[in-house]
DNA sequence: ACATTACTTTAAAATCATTCTAAATCAATT
DNA sequence: AATTGATTTAGAATGATTTTAAAGTAATGT
């Protein structure tokens, strides 16, 4: 839990002015547990924390937040953007009925062999994604 | 390259009604390379091959191969659902310029180990994304 | 063949996530 | 405190997809 000083601090360190909602936004992202949002489901958290923001801002934050490399950017889930507080090189599992994402200890998966790309194009980023569902 | 009698019969596998605009659809989609559609796009092509069709049946038709398990749901690209006519277990480079997805040959990639899954989840599928950008 | 029935197609409206716009507000700097 | 430039905001706009309700078409029974 990083109170408004350190959240002012790192926001500050990541060229982004450190405004009352972003230090909100930040303050609910960073600093506890890896968590994984949307931009509706965290506009949602807020507003039940009594808040007041603005569903843009909310988007305005993610995006500004990622480009600043404090995010990750997931591959959408059911049409939804979905950010990683988790930077690491890690997987998913991806839970299909309810589009909630879970982080894969990466030690518990190894990929041996890896194919050669196209030419002339270089990896961004690689994600293994086991969608899972309740078994029937 | 299938005849309309051989996609007609297809479809009635499949125990969906062979209709003109779904036997065009089904004639673009199989008996040849395997290939990734999007609705926007396959209606696309369906119209400069001077067919009418409406993009809301294109959207139908997609969905009901997929059902039917003629189809593969790829996860969405740059928020646009794609499907795959190659049905079996493979992996893909995805161009983030484009959103262009390329079948990786299974034979290229091995993972080794799998992490246990959640208690009463079971494996729905699997995917390997490799995301690519041009070399700068 | 013909009528009936159920499924399919369609254009247009509706919806949902996301982005844009332009005015109002705020943080940093003078 | 005044200026400047970035940020927030509500609401409009956009783009992909789904729904609606009416018209069309394939399958089935007669």
């Amino acid at each position: 839990m990083l109170n408004n000083a350190e959240i002012s601090e790192l926001l500050k360190k990541a060229r982004l002015r450190p405004t009352r909602q972003r230090i909100f936004v930040a303050g609910l992202l960073f600093g506890s547990e890896h968590i994984h949002v949307s931009a509706e489901s965290l506009h949602h958290k807020i507003k039940q924390l009594g808040q007041k923001i603005a569903l843009a801002t909310v988007y305005n934050c993610l995006h500004h937040f990622h480009k600043a490399g404090l995010l990750k950017k997931v591959n959408a889930v059911n049409d939804v953007i979905m950010f990683d507080t988790n930077l690491s090189y890690h997987h998913h599992f991806l839970n299909v009925d309810t589009g909630e994402l879970t982080d894969i200890d990466e030690a518990t998966v190894s990929i041996a062999e890896l194919p050669k790309l196209p030419d002339g194009f270089e990896t961004e980023s690689m994600e293994l994604t086991i969608r899972v569902k309740p078994q029937s």
